[in-house]
DNA sequence: GTTCTATTATACCGAACGGTATAATGTTTG
DNA sequence: CAAACATTATACCGTTCGGTATAATAGAAC
């Protein structure tokens, strides 16, 4: 009976899991191969490197996620719709695949030239300028958000972080729910309306 | 010449600086030992271990931090003055000692059992009750804050680190400036006295 | 059944890891 | 000057690191 790519599969898996959870140079190659029921060649055979499983990683979810993140994106002119889309893209993200979420968090408060960051980087900086870009196109349309559009962008996503990263300790869903959504979006939006 | 405890407070520095740079597992015990011009016996006798080093640089600048974070919570009442002096402090604070933030903005949004995050949970923790216990005092003196404590908490604290870490990686320190901290407010109050 | 190809297991590599035993230093104290 | 001390350098420990050479295995095609 042949596995097939079911091992990577479950390299890809446990990869995501150790990596989230003890950092990228936290985690060995014998501790993924291991938790995989699989052995190093195997590993190295399908991702090249260590940084090779990263990437895929990477690629699988975090691509994932800024394409979702680029639908929400699709009505700019509508802030409190697109606000809410925004939210939801990034909980419901969360919720489905809380160890990328855990990955991402890790890798985007890192400012050196760790490797793993470096990786990250450009998924990172492609999802800061889709929200950047929304907060842009919303000033040309509600005149007193002009001249606060970087503080708004910081502003949301810290929040939206934080507030995930609250669910992913306490594992409590009703901090993700739409309810929440409903009061940061009236919160966020009274602020810049005023 | 006896450089005496010179030596020390070079390995704190530099153990700050490669740890904020490349993360904890990202730093060997000879890198630190190289930048800081000593060998390794001289660091194990001063700290024992790596982890050691490592407790030590956290508990002479979370500690610091998190006295000043204490002493802006002296009126808390004052809803408006006590968020300024909060966002004072880790402004300044961010400001003083980037390295710093940096090493604790890499620990905090850890989850799993990481090593160094284990170190800087218990300062970790303390940060957030801090946080959390202005805004539970701030709801009994503005009734419109009761039931979004901890929303107020999460959009607090993500706004500030979402804010620093956006200084630290342009190293524009306009972002972290008082006029900054007025617009956070007015946006801030504006949405719970709504 | 044999060949071909893709995948896996065994066993191992040199380098780097965190950490240490030993002893030589220089400085302080008597 | 000599004894006591804190600090440092040399040299090394066993282990683990990321990565690989080699070959056994299994299924597919003929």
């Amino acid at each position: 009976m042949t596995d097939n790519k079911d091992n990577k599969q479950e390299l890809l898996r446990c990869g995501l899991r150790l990596f989230s959870s003890r950092g990228f140079d936290g985690v060995s190659t014998a501790d993924i191969v291991s938790a995989a029921g699989v052995t190093k060649p195997t590993m190295y055979h399908y991702f090249g490197s260590k940084e090779g499983l990263l990437e895929e990683i990477l690629h699988n979810h975090y691509g994932n996620f800024i394409s979702e993140l680029e639908n929400a994106a699709s009505l700019p002119e509508d802030i409190a719709l697109t606000f809410f889309r925004f939210a939801k893209v990034c909980f419901d993200t969360a919720r489905r695949s809380p160890e990328f979420f855990m990955l991402r968090a890790g890798l985007m408060m890192r400012v050196g030239q760790d490797t793993a960051y470096l990786a990250a980087k450009p998924y990172i900086d492609r999802e800061s300028a889709i929200i950047k870009q929304f907060f842009d196109t919303a000033a040309s349309h509600a005149g007193n958000i002009k001249g606060k559009e970087t503080m708004c962008t910081l502003s949301f996503v810290g929040t939206i972080n934080a507030t995930i990263s609250a669910y992913l300790q306490s594992g409590d869903e009703s901090i993700i729910s739409d309810e929440t959504i409903y009061k940061l979006r009236q919160q966020f939006l009274y602020g810049i309306y005023s």
